[in-house]
DNA sequence: TTACTATATGAGTACATAATCATATATTAG
DNA sequence: CTAATATATGATTATGTACTCATATAGTAA
């Protein structure tokens, strides 16, 4: 049986899991990642409406997974964790594992 | 601006995070990631009902996460990509990095 | 002061998800 | 055949999420 002290790691992995599960949130984390950027060049970049976008931010703040600072009128947010990129190398390895399995099956057809 | 190409990628990477981002899920992936395992037997290890179990596989399944062969009147799952398991990695050393950065921000108190 | 800009947030709507219970299906045992 | 077991799934309910529009707030500039 599941102990306590694992239940509650798997709800914190969920809370980072769940904070990252989103295509536009991967869309902000992508544009992070060389640099720290405002809400207003995130919300161009990935074409969202910037009410949106500054929610999926605040999600991702939340689960500790992005900061911010305030620069004039300005909101300046940036990976807190950029480990969290890791993830996504190990999700597309996923990825390609599948198409490649897809492809194989395909073949036998 | 982001183009089409990259958009179906996190649309893709959002699909298995999505597939993964709940405690129970992860909680079942941590079950299977040594052998496979009839759904009895995850609904027992987990606590968790039968039906709700059921569905929480299928899910995976869907996202090309697990997947399962049937004996008897068994249904035996098992990890289709273990590398799914690494995003585990990833995540705890996102969570670890913030605690200690809590930790830090607690002793300057 | 006023006008302008960047951001956050309340309200509303639509949709998705999770959980439960009851039940249908399929396999096995006798 | 019947009974028992394992699983999946329809229906329901409750809750959560995403998005949009309008607006409040706060900083800047003139």
């Amino acid at each position: 049986m599941l102990n306590r002290q694992k239940k509650m790691l798997f709800e914190k992995q969920a809370e980072v899991a769940k904070a990252i599960a989103h295509p536009l949130r991967i869309a902000i984390l992508d544009f992070l990642k060389d640099r720290e950027r405002c809400v207003c060049d995130i919300a161009e970049h990935t074409g969202s409406e910037q009410s949106n976008v500054s929610r999926h931010l605040s999600v991702m703040v939340k689960a500790g997974v992005l900061e911010y600072r305030k620069e004039g009128l300005k909101v300046i947010y940036k990976l807190r964790t950029p480990c969290v990129l890791d993830c996504f190398s190990c999700i597309t390895a996923c990825l390609k594992q599948q198409a490649k399995e897809n492809g194989r099956l395909l073949a036998t057809l």
